[in-house]
DNA sequence: CCTGCCGCCTGCGCGC
DNA sequence: TGCGCGCAGGCGGCAG
């Protein structure tokens, strides 16, 4: 559930339903669920097992319940991780990693088809910011974050627009989709110089990224199939309101043009060719 | 330092 | 019907 809309509405799950409680059990299913947990998923659930869950926090599309040890559990769920709440007993996910046994009788699970996310215990910092989240960009619906650093530092750049956005040391949460959706909004290309964005282009572009994210997170998020929900299994529905991620050759809503899809890293990038029209000296 | 590329996985839908 | 290919909400590591 990848980007930040998603993961907040997992995080505001975890915090109705895990925090709070006591593992009182610890199941790693897939070792490479457990991967980043150097030292091996032995000492990952001797770490968790009889610690209690704390107050659930995410950064970008990381999130995290420290424990009433020193250390936090925390969680990414790469492009397909889900986190889901069961009672014990319901039937095991195809696709199930880890289950944690909580002591109100139901299961934390981690399910994640292609095993690109995954879970660790960790240790923090002095405001209880795991280690392994330190280098990651605060988000843009975080209270502390810096406006005005964050122009400067994306006009810094020598990069293509898009590329930047998805750069989650520069700003994080932000990834395929509401890159796009937000790029769409601001009528920018995603290969726009990043060094030739005026200061008025990036906070307009920033408040657009905040537009779309908060109105996904109202939504529940984007889901376009049974990969994507919350702790309880519920898709979200801001796939009905995505103007130009996914929809090639539909009509954009703002000029009718039909929307474009171009390679991009490895993946897809959708734009209107009217609204947003490539730069002349654009940057991949 | 900064930028860009590649590999890590599984499953689905499409065209042949 | 079967098979290969392209594609999918992401990231870390490494090369230049």
């Amino acid at each position: 559930m990848p980007e930040l809309p998603e993961v907040e509405v997992v995080r505001r799950g975890l915090q109705q339903h895990a925090a709070g409680r006591t593992v009182v059990a610890v199941q790693v299913l897939h070792p490479r669920a457990v991967r980043r947990h150097t030292a091996g998923p032995d000492d990952f659930a001797a770490r968790l097992t009889g610690r209690r869950l704390r107050a659930t926090s995410r950064r970008g599309k990381f999130l995290w319940l420290p424990l009433d040890s020193d250390d936090a559990l925390l969680a990414h769920l790469g492009m397909s991780g889900q986190l889901v709440v069961q009672p014990v007993g319901a039937d095991d996910e195809v696709h199930l990693r880890v289950r944690l046994t909580l002591d109100d009788g139901r299961e934390l699970r981690f399910v994640d088809q292609r095993t690109f996310g995954g879970l660790d215990v960790v240790g923090t910092d002095r405001d209880g910011v795991p280690e392994p989240v330190l280098h990651i960009a605060r988000d843009p619906l975080d209270p502390a974050f810096d406006d005005a650093a964050f122009v400067a530092a994306l006009r810094r750049r020598r990069t293509g627009l898009k590329r930047a956005l998805l750069d989650q040391t520069l700003v994080s949460g932000i990834g395929n989709i509401y890159a796009d959706e937000a790029l769409w909004r601001s009528r920018l290309h995603y290969a726009r110089a990043t060094d030739t964005m005026t200061r008025p282009q990036v906070h307009r572009l920033l408040a657009d990224v905040r537009g779309v994210m908060g109105e996904a997170l109202a939504e529940g998020g984007t889901s376009f199939d049974s990969l994507y929900v919350d702790v309880n299994g519920r898709s979200g529905y801001f796939d009905r309101s995505l103007a130009a991620y996914g929809q090639e050759g539909r009509p954009c809503p703002r000029c009718g043009t039909p929307v474009r899809r171009d390679p991009f890293m490895n993946r897809s990038s959708f734009t209107c060719p009217r609204c947003q029209p490539r730069p002349r000296h654009g940057r991949w």
